[in-house]
DNA sequence: GTCTATATAGGGATAGAC
DNA sequence: GTCTATCCCTATATAGAC
């Protein structure tokens, strides 16, 4: 071990409860912490999904899972999940009928995998989220970000579910709504606690204003095409939604 | 004649002018100038629908056009319209599948058409709007006001829109796409007047603004469950938009 | 103008070879 | 573990009687 990379160690290591996420919010902080694409994604879509699967080799397993799943969204996200045909996903992703077969026990087990991934997924990172001891401002800060970052990084898969949800068994459609129930919730929550500590003053509907917020959040996976065309980069809409609450909460840094 | 009904016309249309749409942001004064519903709705549907129908007698067209849509709705927004068959539909509007083919070239005109009505609704109400001369403040509640009522009115319309778009051919895609553009550019357009005129202060970034506002106006049709479990009604939810707007503009009515 | 009957294509799913 | 071949069903759309 040589001299200079037991400083670069000391240095990163010592303030890194104060320096790393949820601190700090910088989109690598959240990626230092949370891998949500690449292998650690198919190793929990693998979790999530392989009772339902014939194959129980994990290695191949792996990479055919990516291919079904991400040859699924360029299909369903561009023309709709039940207008794309497994002949469709057979040819996109060079699996045969019966191969995709060993992968999914039906089309509509594929939707409603993508679904339970997500709300997994969702519910580590906020539950993550509240296990920290953050005053209302920094956990409203962190929130936003950690949310925002989960729709950049999974667009897809977002938004997949929100135009989906319909065609999901209706227990999975109302556990869906469930989840938005107490995320809307969480937010709230911190909106009251900041009024109470007196640190933001509103005197308007705290639901609503959840309920405003969380349209916000998704908006960065339901319009890419506007924020494309607005060259709005994750940072600045952060920075947006952030300003936005501050003066609706007369919040004062 | 008789003196009441005199008096009450002359009590009516005398302040009708300062009193009516759009300087009267109440549902009903929007309603005596729009009716987006019963009848005249129907018609509008014929004359921009009636091209593609075999039936020209418009009597029993409208009576039928009417079923048509409405099973529509109610298949397509529950299950997805393109896991809506034809068979489905014929079942419920209790129209055999050939008498279905006279007042559709196809099933994907069906879907045309529901977006050709809605836009051009859209497109009449807003140059109405733009014709009156309003300051800032009155133009930016009248624009909230009427989207709001038109989102309510014709949710079903707005959802099978906002829903099946990708279903939709890519010229009458990039049509919608454009719509929503121009909606923001009139929100933006708005904000950056009032920005002018010193009525509103606002540092932040206009565009990203009248996105933000255009998605809260969305939730209205895309989150009828939310709003119904927080027993929101229309006029709180307008109150709610525009007192987020007034704080992150800073205006002081 | 509305119906029934039918043509034709394409869908999801599976059996069984390799 | 992956393939090909096939089953059976349901979809859109139309022809032609009434």
């Amino acid at each position: 071990m040589d001299t200079a990379k037991v400083e670069s160690e000391t240095v990163e290591s010592l303030p890194e409860v104060l320096d790393s996420w949820p601190h700090d919010t910088s989109i690598e902080a959240f990626r230092r912490v949370w891998v949500l694409e690449g292998e650690p994604l198919w190793e929990r879509v693998f979790s999530v999904h392989h009772q339902r699967m014939q194959i129980k080799n994990g290695k191949t397993a792996l990479k055919n899972l990516q291919k079904i799943f991400t040859c699924t969204f360029r299909l369903a996200n561009s023309q709709g999940f039940h207008s794309m045909s497994l002949r469709d996903l057979s040819r996109e992703t060079e699996i045969s009928m019966g191969g995709l077969y060993a992968y999914i026990g039906s089309k509509s087990d594929l939707a409603s995998a993508i679904e339970a991934v997500v709300r997994q997924t969702i519910d580590d990172v906020m539950a993550d989220l509240a296990s920290h001891n953050l005053d209302p401002h920094h956990r409203l800060k962190a929130m936003i970000h950690a949310d925002l970052y989960m729709n950049d990084i999974m667009h897809q898969w977002y938004y997949f579910c929100f135009i989906e949800a319909k065609g999901l068994d209706k227990e999975q459609r109302e556990e869906a709504m469930q989840m938005e129930f107490r995320f809307d919730q969480r937010l709230q929550d911190i909106f009251k606690e900041g009024i109470n500590a007196g640190v933001f003053k509103y005197a308007g509907d705290t639901a609503l204003l959840a309920a405003a917020t969380t349209a916000m959040l998704q908006q960065w996976y339901l319009k890419r095409w506007k924020f494309q065309s607005l060259q709005t980069d994750i940072a600045d809409y952060a920075g947006f939604i952030l300003d936005n609450l501050y003066a609706t909460l007369a919040y004062q840094p």
